[in-house]
DNA sequence: AAGGCGGGGCC
DNA sequence: GGCCCAGCCTT
């Protein structure tokens, strides 16, 4: 069976998608602009990538730029986008390549840099330097199981489902367009091969589709069942004083939020927070309760209880009088941060939501 | 092969 | 509430 690769084409001719990283038809691809998109793209959509992108190469508007930033600046940037080790490893690879003067552009070289795995490097290959090879991101899989009626379930039908795409643009016409082909069938599994009622009937591809003459497209991918969410709780401290300002400290190097700031607290445990800890400052003590934030992550949903201490100096931050809630090795390496000065840290979704329950200083 | 790793939007 | 999203890395 052979498909009509250049049916696909014809289809994208007309109906592609614009976005800040394509290049418009007739233009060449930037790579840094590929390269970054596509790290950003991976397990996040394109909506919510859209404005990241476009103040992420204002701020650095060239790899070189990006390899001579601190990190800092980088999480600072992605802060809100997820996935954080993606920006520690963009990081890493932008040195890389500023050091070595220009992108690798074939699957393995760039396969070899950190961040680049099997899919991103064939995105890089062929939407930037025309490679004829397919990415196999979730579009390609839906697209290529319903095409296919594969029915080995994902991620174990991974295997097949890649080598099932490799022949999807198996004629020459469609390889001299390997750029097009692919950003072709993202947009195909974008905007009419999609996860709910796909709209087959606009479909350049339905007379090539068997899930479709089995009159139920939607029925594919099969995907196996995924293992539920643990709750963790935890306590999160907005420490105010004088700027004004708040203690943020830098979370370890590995792990959830990596290297990222946050608020001092305790550590996020499955069992639900101790009783004892009063809630209000109703015998006149010292702290505040303002609220439960919830917060869902990939692999488990935390709650933590949000509480205000004011403190005249950071030094009564260590006083006993206010423990349990906080004791002095939550804060031994935090620094103030100006209240001001909080746009521009590298702080999670998961942090801005709780100081998000604070009053800031007019 | 399985699990860790964010966050938002949709139904 | 569950599912999806232009996946990678470690174990």
């Amino acid at each position: 069976m052979t498909f009509s690769a250049v049916s696909l084409l014809l289809w994208y001719d007309h109906y592609r998608r614009i976005m800040p990283w394509r290049a418009l038809p007739g233009q060449k691809p930037d790579p840094y602009h590929v390269w970054l998109s596509e790290i950003m793209l991976q397990q996040t959509t394109v909506a919510t990538v859209h404005d990241y992108f476009l103040k992420f190469i204002a701020r650095f508007p060239s790899v070189q730029a990006l390899a001579a930033a601190p990190q800092h600046d980088v999480l600072a940037a992605w802060a809100g986008l997820g996935y954080y080790s993606r920006a520690r490893n963009l990081h890493l690879c932008a040195r890389e390549l500023a050091a070595r003067g220009a992108f690798p552009q074939t699957v393995p070289a760039l396969e070899a840099l950190p961040g680049i795995g099997p899919y991103t490097a064939r995105a890089i290959a062929s939407i930037a330097f025309n490679v004829p090879v397919i990415p196999v991101d979730g579009n390609v899989e839906r697209v290529t199981s319903r095409l296919f009626a594969s029915v080995i379930p994902l991620p174990a039908g991974k295997k097949q489902l890649a080598t099932l795409a490799e022949t999807l643009n198996d004629d020459l016409p469609a390889q001299a367009r390997a750029s097009d082909f692919t950003q072709a069938l993202f947009d195909l599994g974008a905007t009419i091969c999609t996860p709910r009622r796909p709209k087959c009937m606009l479909c350049p591809w339905q007379k090539d589709c068997a899930a479709h003459r089995e009159g139920k497209a939607a029925f594919y991918p099969v995907k196996t069942p995924k293992k539920q969410r643990p709750d963790n709780y935890g306590t999160a401290l907005i420490i105010r004083g004088p700027g004004p300002s708040v203690l943020l400290r830098k979370r370890p190097e590995k792990g959830l939020l990596a290297a990222m700031m946050a608020l001092p607290g305790s550590d996020w445990l499955s069992v639900s927070p101790p009783p004892d800890i009063p809630r209000k400052n109703a015998s006149g003590g010292p702290w505040m309760y303002l609220g439960r934030v919830k917060h869902v992550f990939t692999h488990l949903t935390l709650y933590l209880d949000v509480y205000e201490v004011e403190v005249t100096s950071w030094g009564a931050a260590r006083s006993s009088h206010l423990a349990p809630l906080l004791v002095p090795e939550m804060i031994v390496d935090a620094v103030p941060c100006a209240f001001k000065d909080l746009p521009d840290q590298a702080l999670p979704s998961l942090m801005r939501k709780c100081l998000a329950l604070t009053q800031l200083p007019a």
